[in-house]
DNA sequence: GAGTGGTCTAGACCACCGT
DNA sequence: CGGTGGTCTAGACCACTCC
């Protein structure tokens, strides 16, 4: 391995690292193919695997690779544009679509009822779903509807059935205006799951409230989306879905 | 040490010392205050540093911790709420200002080129700003605009004065709709060294692109925020702004 | 100088995947 | 089974901040 010159640097290896494991991906890889395993990899640039496995998280982190236990790191696919929906109505067209997982009513949880104004531990109905894109799940969503709103759902149904009566009613309700927030988090054991990812993966969480016209909160949902897939997209234009192959 | 049952998990050690942190936090820790150092935790749950370190990381991710060389591991505060803007127009109030940083002409990066369907390297103006929120760095723009676009801008000017031209000229576009997108990815060298920060912090990249009447691309423009301490918001409402102390 | 987090090492074992 | 990434260890040294 020699030295290349140009050696007193205040640079972490790592990121140096990054720099020309980036270079060469963009040179000479394309999604989907394999990488050298990280104990060569390590071997090749002179580096303990721990450093190199630093490197790696970084490239993880963009979005520019996956990596699959048992079987290698690879290039990553472009992320997925995921349209968040502008106007209330307007539902998703082609491989866009939820997966209802359950529908619950009971107090709401301290932020969420911080978010809708209401008393800590109100009642509230929560619907949870989980969008599917290409046929991968990209995101989980609960939506948080006061029981005060929402008064007259039927509690003999199924949760699937229930779930989709308060879907129906939160499309009815007269929604003049709504307010998001984007952030970063990590996924939980629950959202993990349903996203088939192991807990701890980073995600965006989107928060989104829903207001009626005298100003006051209808409802609230939360949702995470796979950070390392997924590419939140607002406004018109580009609908691209490029999927993983 | 006493190991208090319940052993055989398949949850990494890192995980659950997450989860143990984060109720030890929310319950006995408040803004501002410092945990015992590293070795000191790593020997109190008895682990290695290396283990408590990737749950400590996990917790910076989701903006519950700041850790500062030389000083200590601190609680974070709230993240604040950075507005993106709705209407072209409507600029910003109180602390949210933007900070000139430099500007220039020259061929547009491939990607740049892509969003604003130019040939790859046509010339396009391009202005990077610095936003400051109370008083801190916050994030990045820099923002592209095709010299076809926008002809007449004087030369001779210094820098920052052709800044101002160039984004007074861009306040004037016909801008007729916009789209944006939001991603995760870390900072290079040149926005971390604006967000004074190290390179590889965690932002959130926030992609703009302004479509004429017609349908055309007028700019595009590149922002990174900190996701450590940012979380973007879309529509009116909750301009809540909460700056750490 | 003493104390902090940041980087790095060299090794080990585990969980998973393919054959 | 052999190969992959995922976790974990016990140590070392560096860069920074404050006294």
């Amino acid at each position: 391995m020699g030295t290349t010159a140009t050696e007193a640097a205040p640079e972490p290896k790592y990121w140096h690292l990054r720099t020309v494991l980036v270079r060469t991906i963009d040179a000479e890889f394309s999604t989907g193919e394999v990488l050298p395993n990280e104990r060569d990899l390590a071997a090749r640039f002179g580096v303990a695997r721990a450093t190199l496995r630093q490197a790696l998280d970084q490239l993880e982190l963009e979005g520019r690779l996956v990596r699959r236990r048992g079987i290698g790191t690879l290039i990553a696919a472009p992320r997925i544009g995921i349209p968040v929906a502008e106007p209330t109505g307007l539902e998703p067209a082609g491989s866009d679509t939820w997966r209802i997982i359950d529908c619950g009513v009971g107090p709401a949880p301290a932020a969420v009822a911080e978010a809708l104004g209401l008393e800590p531990g109100s009642g509230v109905h929560s619907v949870r779903r989980v969008r599917m894109m290409a046929g991968q799940a990209v995101g989980t969503e609960t939506l948080f509807v006061p029981g005060t709103v929402m008064p007259h759902v039927p509690g003999f149904l199924a949760d699937s059935s229930r779930a989709r009566a308060v879907l129906k009613q939160f499309q009815a309700l007269p929604v003049e205006s709504e307010s998001r927030s984007v952030e970063l988090g990590v996924a939980e054991e629950e959202p993990a799951r349903l996203l088939e990812r192991p807990p701890g993966i980073p995600v965006l969480v989107l928060t989104t409230r829903y207001f009626s016209a005298e100003g006051g909160p209808l409802a609230v949902s939360v949702s995470t989306y796979r950070a390392d897939t997924c590419k939140l997209t607002f406004g018109e234009a580009g609908v691209e879905v490029r999927a993983a192959s």
